[in-house]
DNA sequence: TTGAAAGCGCTAACAT
DNA sequence: ATGTTAGCGCTTTCAA
């Protein structure tokens, strides 16, 4: 019925080892017995079979990637990391094994004692995550997508979200602002324990300070109200602020609105610096002055860390991606007063 | 190393096969022996090896899922559809190997030869999807999500728009709207040959016809500035126009703003009924009378029909989930004029 | 109600 | 450069 090593071999006329050390390249084969081996594997259509590869190698060329069901990143941004990975994974000859967050600690235990994957990216990872003490115990190929607050002996990809503070804070600096407003992520994030927040503010009043400039930070629930009733308390206590970096997609655009509506124009009065997905700084009137996040890059570079501990390389440490910040129509310099 | 049957089998004092039956219920076990087989299970920490496992059964447990790399479908959605498959999956006992959309063809073929998976759920499907045939050629338990041209003999899931379309001109219909204007998906939508945006404008232009509504449609791009022209256009031809139906979530919160602009209020002069995801609906003031797109359920239903396959029961036909219309505050009763 | 044993299709020593 | 062969860990007849 279907095609096994076997009928490659009788009908390359070869042995069943052949052929199998044809396809992986782990002996040198002569080139003419190569070639009707192949011949052989494509003309009946030849896949190996994965369970008896993985009984027989004890590799399932699979890694596992275990998604958050709810979060409060941004979906698209989630989406883009997680077909990056499954592209990259597959342009390496692993394939992706979908696991929920909520199956948590469990679902990384089976997973890996099952055979089922090699290796684990894990996406949305907390300060203190529950399933990192799981990872060292089971001592198995792991990326963490985010930054945990204790890093050792493990390996994570993660913007640097204090460099981008900074990257921002130096870029209103250099364009003369004095007064400028960090809105956040919401509570809820910062609540959740994730670390990206704080780590953006501290890089930016960090930067801000040593250009001297003053800042204001509000974290900074998404949506219009929430974010009228922050922008307008801003406002009022510092009526020279100049600038805005937001971190919070769902904030960017309310806050155009919101400016548009006290009569600030955008770049004129007001400048406004975003760290979110490129999609979300392109949308507006005018288009606004970005750090992406780069999602594709990170679920690529977990594979990519992912392979080199299969391979048997040390990983370890943190890959913080520089951020690049994407000039664009919302900041110019201030205006003199 | 890792706890296998045979460790299992030993410890329970018992033979390999009767741990395996006391495991799979695939024949009557002793109380007493299958205590003591459980503890032992528990004891050591066993799970079975997936791969050994599909070797011997011929069966993976694992569910191909096919998720489109680029798509005019609204993210979320696609991720909300994807959760839901892996969620509901795994209440099936089965693992979800994620596939994506640019593997293709041969993507199916692999996965199917190799023993991968023993089924297959597509994302995306554009009324003459090309991975069709190979699934009639490969026989392989599968469902598709969407509805694509020719469903002979397939399974398929999606939300019956037709039936979305004429619940929104009933709705309408009801309230004494006399013109009512569709705005539909974008170009690219309609290019791409994807049926559902055909499907709403026929279920709707039939059932406003039968009640006496009359209608316009019209494509239209996401964004501020496509919209506005769309928008601009029909009231200027139409007068009398007291309500719109969206079925482009990008559309929705520009068409708020631009009935803002010209000074018609919603619902008070013009009515808005949207088919979009709730988390589209409700973040507009007033939130949107719509029909919701059922991701978790078209998720769910899926495996659901996946796994009847698997057991051998026939499942060929469309699963249309009928839509419900949520009223909200966008729609009232047509102002007399 | 339970056990023994023959594979499932492949990999990787070990031979030649 | 190629062939032989012993498993990998499980499922499932066939026996008892």
């Amino acid at each position: 019925m279907v095609v096994t090593l076997a009928d490659v071999a009788a009908r390359a006329g070869v042995s069943a080892s052949t052929v199998s050390y044809v396809i992986s390249r782990k002996r040198p084969i002569s080139p003419e017995t190569r070639e009707r081996v192949l011949r052989a594997v494509a003309e009946l259509g030849y896949h190996p079979n994965a369970g008896a590869r993985a009984l027989a190698s004890q590799r399932s060329n699979t890694i596992a990637l275990m998604v958050p069901l709810r979060s409060d990143m941004y979906v698209p941004v989630l989406m883009e990391i997680a077909m990056s990975v499954a592209t990259a994974a597959r342009a390496a000859g692993q394939d992706v094994l979908l696991l929920t967050g909520d199956e948590g600690i469990q679902g990384l235990r089976r997973v890996v004692a099952s055979g089922l994957a090699d290796a684990v990216i894990l996406m949305d990872v907390e300060l203190d995550d529950e399933r990192i003490p799981v990872l060292r115990e089971l001592a198995i190929p792991a990326v963490l997508i985010g930054l945990p607050a204790e890093t050792e002996g493990l390996t994570c990809v993660d913007l640097d979200f204090t460099a981008a503070g900074s990257v921002c804070a130096d870029h209103l600096a250099d364009l003369g602002h004095r007064y400028v407003a960090l809105l956040g992520a919401d509570r809820t994030v910062y609540r959740r324990r994730t670390g990206f927040a704080a780590r953006t503010l501290d890089g930016f009043t960090r930067r801000a300070l040593e250009r001297g400039v003053r800042t204001v930070h509000r974290s900074c629930d998404g949506g219009f109200s929430a974010t009228a009733a922050t922008v307008d308390e801003v406002l009022e206590a510092w009526p020279s602020l100049s600038a805005f970096v937001v971190q919070n997609e769902a904030v960017v655009g309310p806050l155009l609105h919101l400016l548009a509506q006290h009569r600030r124009a955008v770049p004129e009065d007001v400048s406004v610096v975003a760290i979110c997905p490129d999609q979300i700084a392109v949308q507006p009137q005018p288009r606004i002055t970005s750090v992406p996040i780069p999602a594709e890059e990170m679920g690529r570079r977990a594979v990519r860390l992912a392979m080199a501990q299969l391979a048997g390389k040390p990983t370890s440490g943190s890959t913080l991606i520089r951020p690049k910040l994407v000039v664009r129509g919302s900041s110019a310099a201030r205006a003199r007063s």
